[in-house]
DNA sequence: CATGAATGAGAGTTCATTCAT
DNA sequence: AATGAATGAACTCTCATTCAT
């Protein structure tokens, strides 16, 4: 009974901060968001306790999805190298789709009300991504390093990589396949 | 306005308001600054225009001094990829020493009021960096790339490692050997 | 150096705060307090820390203003039951003359932020006639009763009979003098 | 709107309001009664127009079965002090075994929302009362006082010595008598 | 009738900046 | 120059009330 929450006006409330988020900063006017929204300031407050919990929550959002858009096609039968390149370009290419949440990652990222336990709770989404750089390691194809390294690596250099590619649309194809061959030639152990 | 007198309190400011911001973020009040440097709040903005000016400043100053701390002891006859590693542990160094100042450059360059104008000055600052990159790309040490797209990847590399570095102090070494390898393979040309 | 802070313009905020909360009940907005007091809205909080810290210190400040009026011409040679009466008589004088002070005292009394620590600081306030009474205890003018509980009646009383008073000005003479025949009757152990 | 069906989901929110009101004050949000009773936000305006006419129907309800409780079992055919031993008797007992009730006739009688209208009819309900202290008046028991003011002056203290025989249980009875005593032989004419 | 999502005015408080001292 | 009181716009969040379901 009664009207029930709309997962509809959740959904545009998160859409409203990415991009006020993205252009402003997190130090934009919750006021801002709804308005955007085309909802009243209040209906904020419904569907997420408070502007802190609305950012992490869109952390966790958008790095859920960055999770699920590496591993789309991704086949567990290809071989390292070709499952690596697969996840790299997955990658690079949801950063150049998504520039307001790819930006707005960053942002969140250095910001001091982030919480550690969603930090952390993004991290596992990356389960998959781990497996594989493990796998990678111990199967020699990289040089003997914590797979936390290669990871943080890994993410670096896509990230560097993104941002040339929009710069310069017309050689993205070039950054994505030169910035894998940094990536891989850098970690890969037959120096 | 003449230049202030006190080049110390303008100092203090600056000193201060690295740790404030580093450790609140930017939104941090001014007032907290001021009391951080024992200054009343109005001298801040004696010394400075704005909240943003400082902000702006700071960059440049951060910049400038990583800049200069990174060709400290810089010899220009050794052959490239030792100029290279010497200029990649000074770098590595500088940010495990100064670990606020670098958390606070992090904050600032995904601030939205960084003034482009400050983005581009900094960037001069390392003309010699530049200029060695483009002979290590010329002299075909390096694979045909924009030298941005280098300096970028050195950038965002180099700041890994230094996170590493920072968290797992007993390794701190090699974290900086294997970090340089990482890059200087990745890049390098002869794969 | 710079502007002094102006007790003027403190007691300038107690005194609209006395008035707006007395007519418009403690949910009164800060606001209309700073108007009545013709300061910016912010300068409240320049001089109080919060609507609480000012509520509570109005209460101790009315209190103490209490305190002394009770005890104003006091002279302890006289008997006890002259001094009783002195001491009711500026009492309920007092309340007659600053109607607004007593009915936000009421107020502040049942209002859920009012400090204990203040509440407690307020009753040491009363030292001189917690001793007066205590005097008619021992020396069996009064019932042998808990000076806490003698105090807490007259209190109850004169704050009844203030109310009269005022309702009927013309009377007030009456009520006060018959007012202290009740207390002073009613606790009297000679029945 | 015709009378509601449910009047247990209106003495539920009375009940609610009572518990919330006096532990919380008065600007307790309505949404934290209609959780305490178990009714959704909305229930709450059902059964009364808003919050103001729900303070206003507690304050006439309070004082409605506090007048039934003080002349529970009383006698029209007792003498005259053995009527208004009993009356305070009751009175008192009531006000200690309804504490929280008590405490919020306090909060609502120093309110600025109470409606001159709901205080005149409150008086009302305690006409027996009324007419008791007029006959102890007139058959010269009391001085010659409004009866209005014997009235206050009972309420100010039985109101009192049920705060004594709350704090400090194990002397309830002592302080009840006593009261009595304290009342009695203060208005008392044979001074 | 009952519900609870939606509303938006209004609250207390913060803070960059100004300017009297 | 240095100070810090004064300012008031702007912020986040609350909540009584309405109304679609």
């Amino acid at each position: 009974m009664a009207r029930p929450r709309s997962e509809d006006k959740r959904n545009a409330l998160l859409a409203a901060a990415t991009q006020v988020f993205a252009n402003k900063g997190l130090s934009a006017p919750t006021s801002a968001i709804t308005c955007a929204a085309g909802l009243a300031e209040g209906t904020l407050f419904v569907y997420f306790k408070g502007k802190d919990e609305l950012i992490n929550t869109l952390y966790e959002d958008i790095k859920q999805e960055l999770a699920g858009a590496m591993l789309a096609g991704y086949s567990k039968d290809a071989p390292i190298k070709a499952r690596m390149h697969h996840v790299w370009n997955n990658y690079v290419e949801w950063g150049v789709q998504n520039p307001d949440r790819l930006a707005l990652s960053h942002k969140i990222k250095v910001w001091e009300g982030l919480k550690p336990e969603v930090q952390e709770a993004t991290m596992a989404r990356f389960a998959e991504l781990h497996s594989l750089i493990c796998t990678a390691i111990s199967e020699k194809f990289f040089q003997d390093l914590p797979y936390e390294f290669v990871i943080a690596m890994l993410s670096a250099q896509a990230e560097t990589t993104m941002q040339f590619m929009r710069q310069d649309p017309s050689n993205s194809k070039v950054y994505k396949e030169k910035g894998f061959e940094v990536f891989w030639n850098g970690l890969s152990s037959k120096s």
